[in-house]
RNA sequence: GGUCCCAUCGUCUAGCGGUCUAGGAUACUGCCCUCUCACGGCAGAGACACGGGUUCGAGUCCCGUUGGGACUACCA
């Protein structure tokens, strides 16, 4: 075994990278991190049909956004074909793997008869002794052994064994002369010096296989890790019919990447009773020892309260700046970063993503009205007028626009009108914010300024039907 | 169907034979704080799937049952 630690993370860029695929990758990161060893990405696009470069680019920006930051690659299956070829040689020269011709259809065909039958479906490796030369039609297949025990020590699972006799013999070059997955990510694992494979626990079957082969090529295998996999709200495989988005579209609903590593990595892991962590501590802690056995069910609450505490965790300056594109999609348009931020201050306790933030945000930027219809009808009453008329005319008058000074305010107000402060509170909050809960009105009132303050009480006041 | 993996509160988990009348977090409920809504604080409810062993002693070890999941391609 290397005595570098080298993990990798191997999409196929068939689709964009979802949670499973990000909690994977962040996995293996933290591991290599860990270790002070090296974290490779490579792409695995030996499925000619459904490979698309974009998603390429899609799961590259996916992991720099997270800041999970391969020191290799992307290395590409499919400009490696040369490489592939040299092994399978090996294999055919050896006696270790075979050519076939069986029609691929027939072999279908007879599969799902097997299938039918209540059978195994496995090649049943007619072709294995006839000794064909590998021509344009013909696949290459490898010789399982038909006897024996495969088995290995599972960094996490423990002890797994598979009878040798339960496999058949897979393809491991299809007659188009691409190589299939479990072959190249042996010849890719074995050349990339791999000295951990981690990944889903739904890559157990394959392993055997994959074990085999570097029997087969005479090569050391690296330790393999099968993480428990991130299931459903009904326990199945996780998929978009779960609401698991595809981890950009957690980007742009306003999840921070601290919120969604911190959620990743307690999924499957843990570190006594801590929730929070920062990367340092995930990359200080982090173990195989301490990841789980058993499938963790993905729950959008954790998420969303882990968010929520990333939020207030922000100084306001970086909050602000985040806060700007959410709001350009709300239709506020603003660069001032500085009045943002300020903004954001009062709102980070109130949201849990950047997208319920930039929704409430939006009295600061716009004219409250129309008001809320139930909060209007049972606060902009004439009952409340004169509330409203003492203050605006105190604002006229230059009230402090200071929190001490618009606590003073509020409790002078309620007094001079015989109220609660709750009752001269509530009038004065739709009338500036359109709704019945906001921010507090002593640090809204600061943002929103001595002049707009007073347009919206007069405005709330003409609503009401009192003139000014 | 076959093979393999898994099994503590609804969910994420602590627990590596005795300190467990099972701890934390989230979600939920109530109370407090309070200009509203949040935040925060406090409290409550809530789990070792079942059955056999092993042991002086089992959530922790073994076996079985049940349940769930993954895989079963010239996909990855």
């Amino acid at each position: 075994m290397a005595t570098q630690v080298r993990t990798r993370f191997s999409p196929s860029p068939t689709g964009a990278l979802h949670l499973g695929g990000a909690h994977t990758a962040l996995f293996n990161w933290l591991f290599a991190r860990h270790h002070g060893g090296v974290f490779i990405l490579r792409i695995e696009d030996t499925d000619m049909e459904r490979s698309q470069a974009h998603f390429v680019d899609e799961i590259m920006e996916s992991l720099r956004w997270l800041g999970l930051l391969w020191d290799e690659g992307p290395y590409f299956q499919s400009r490696r074909l040369p490489l592939y070829d040299e092994f399978v040689q090996r294999l055919l020269a050896g006696g270790q793997a075979y050519c076939c011709d069986c029609d691929p259809q027939e072999l279908e065909a007879r599969r799902q008869a097997a299938l039918a039958r209540g059978d195994k479906p496995r090649y049943d490796g007619r072709c294995r002794e006839r000794g064909l030369p590998l021509g344009p039609k013909t696949a290459v297949r490898f010789k399982t052994p038909q006897t024996g025990v495969t088995f290995w020590h599972d960094q996490i699972k423990g002890h797994i064994a598979f009878e040798n006799q339960e496999l058949d013999d897979l393809v491991i070059r299809r007659a188009d002369g691409i190589p299939t997955y479990n072959f190249a990510v042996v010849v890719d694992d074995i050349t990339m010096q791999v000295s951990h494979v981690i990944r889903g626990d739904d890559h157990i079957s394959n392993t055997p296989r994959q074990l085999l082969i570097y029997q087969a090529l005479g090569a050391e295998p690296p330790l393999f890790a099968h993480m428990p996999l991130m299931l459903g709200k009904d326990r199945t495989k996780l998929s978009k019919r779960h609401g698991a988005l595809p981890v950009l579209a957690y980007r742009d609903r306003g999840i921070l990447p601290q919120a969604l590593n911190n959620y990743l990595a307690r999924l499957g892991w843990s570190h006594g009773d801590q929730e929070i962590f920062s990367m340092e501590e995930l990359i200080r802690y982090f173990s195989l020892e301490h990841v789980g056995k058993a499938p963790g069910i993905h729950d959008e609450d954790k998420l969303l309260w882990l968010n929520s505490h990333y939020l207030k965790e922000t100084p306001p300056a970086e909050l602000g700046r985040l806060l700007l594109p959410f709001l350009a999609r709300e239709g506020i348009a603003t660069d001032d970063v500085a009045k943002a931020a300020r903004v954001a201050a009062t709102l980070n306790k109130r949201a849990k993503t950047l997208v319920e933030m930039a929704q409430a945000a939006r009295f600061y930027y716009q004219d409250p009205r129309p008001y809320d219809e139930e909060a209007a009808a049972r606060y902009l009453t004439p009952a409340a007028a004169p509330v409203l008329s003492l203050a605006l005319e105190r604002f006229r008058a230059g009230a402090e626009l200071t929190e001490e000074g618009l606590t003073a305010l509020l409790k002078e107000l309620a007094r001079e009108t015989g109220r609660k402060v709750v009752e001269v509170a509530q009038p004065l909050r739709v009338a500036l914010t359109g709704r019945a809960a906001s921010p507090s009105l002593t640090e809204l009132i600061p943002i929103l300024g001595r002049e707009e303050t007073c347009r919206r009480l007069e405005n709330a006041l003409h609503f009401i039907g009192k003139d000014v």
